[in-house]
DNA sequence: GCTAGTTTCAAACGAGCGTTTGAAACTTTG
DNA sequence: CAAAGTTTCAAACGCTCGTTTGAAACTAGC
């Protein structure tokens, strides 16, 4: 087992010999790299299906560097998605507080339901934007694990968001004050659910919008679509016990 | 490679011997045997991290039948999705074709959101209640397959939905005349992903819906809550270009 | 320039995987 | 009952997996 180490800081000054240039291409962190590799692998095959042999060529390093920078595989999965979930959940919580504080000034208006997703929302875009090259791919990652039945994996992602759910959950309560708690709890499971399935799709969208034939992933324009949809699913009336319109089993 | 064979009906009549019980035990048709435990233990562990042998032994069954009765483990997979989704897709066309016949009557109102989104759900929870064992299951492996990267298991999935999704998207087309056909799209997607994450989830609905201990998986009390939020978003005004409220980047 | 620490590397380990095989057991048909 | 066909079975095949190992290659600090 090594100690845990911080990757050292490369030089790029003085590319001279042969060997020296091909090295400092080449490393650039080595742990980045794998990070980058796994990244968008398991993204395309999933946890299971990748294997480490399948990212350590990928990523040009030798096998073994997977076990000696992460541990396991299960541990470099996990690293994988804090490096960018981490940030993110923090932002979506720091810009809900921001909006908390200006709804709290004197004679301001309380929190919509449309800012509060904005909240959840504008930090994951700002994740698709930002990285150029591993923005989108995690998000779809993020969609994936979300739906992966493996327990690692679950409980990692149930303690990542603990937090960042119970604040949002008390910030909804705030703006629909006429909305049951249990009411709420399952509008906020569909909320993630909408959300989780649309970063993680790619053959379902190019199944059902056939209309943006080379731009499918702008994920921008699909959460401008998905917002009024949620906002809109949030704010329904509470159907109460049996509904006739809905459930008569005629025909 | 095995020619393609009906299964023996079981014969249970004279238990003679001992030997002879145990058969008729045991018995009662490997491939049914052999789909119940791929069923289970898919949707527990997932497509890629449960083996043929653990299956087989999960069934009683040499290790060697699934490869004799189905082919492969991918067959094997495909064969425990078709012989559920293929009779649920089913009732849901007729079910659909129902309504719009009675809509269709002289003076009869149009088909709402509600009857159509119903006539996705019921056929849903006919499979949820009706078989006793495999149902829920079902539901829950059906909703991860749609998650799932591999392949085959998504190109399986797209031809299995392709009739039923044109159906239903016409005739929510009806039903919201104003909705322009590509708002219309992504909201049946949104739909479709809310239900299969839905239905897939397990421990997010344990965390966030604390509210049915003994009874979490209720899935028609599950349903009952849907079917209103996705009918409400189905519904909501088309946001135009860029709102305000949404996407100012104050704070 | 030696020493200590860190990182890479090729090679191997044991285990588990999906699949195949050929014979044994069983069922059906004539 | 014998022949033909179907289904089960134990064993093995070839392969890939995650992980380990111990030596080589680096990078400092003195």
């Amino acid at each position: 087992m090594a100690t845990a180490t911080l990757q050292p800081v490369a030089h790029f000054a003085e590319l001279a010999t042969d060997k020296r240039a091909e090295k400092s291409l080449e490393a650039a962190g080595t742990k980045a790299r794998i990070l980058d590799a796994a990244e968008e692998l398991f993204m395309e095959h999933g946890f299971e299906a990748t294997s480490l042999r399948l990212i350590t060529t990928a990523a040009g390093v030798n096998l073994a560097a997977v076990n000696y920078h992460f541990g396991s595989k299960e541990e470099l999965f996990q690293a994988v998605l804090t490096r960018r979930l981490d940030p993110m959940n923090r932002d979506r919580l720091a810009l809900l507080t921001a909006y908390e504080a200006s709804a709290a000034r004197p004679r301001a208006a309380a929190l919509t339901c449309e800012k509060i997703i904005s909240a959840m929302f504008i930090p994951a875009l700002k994740l698709a934007r930002d990285h150029e090259q591993g923005g989108k791919n995690f998000l779809r990652l993020l969609g994936r694990a979300y739906a992966d039945p493996a327990p690692f994996i679950r409980d990692f992602l149930a303690s990542q968001y603990a937090e960042m759910i119970a604040r949002f959950r008390a910030a909804f309560a705030r703006a629909l004050p006429h909305l049951p708690r249990e009411e709420l709890s399952w509008r906020l499971h569909f909320v993630m659910g909408s959300l989780s399935y649309t970063l993680a799709g790619t053959d379902a969208l190019k199944l059902i919008a056939q209309f943006h034939p080379d731009e499918v992933h702008n994920d921008e324009l699909v959460l401008k679509r998905l917002a009024p949809f949620l906002a809109a699913g949030l704010r329904a009336p509470v159907s109460h016990e049996a509904d006739p319109a809905l459930w008569s089993h005629e025909a």
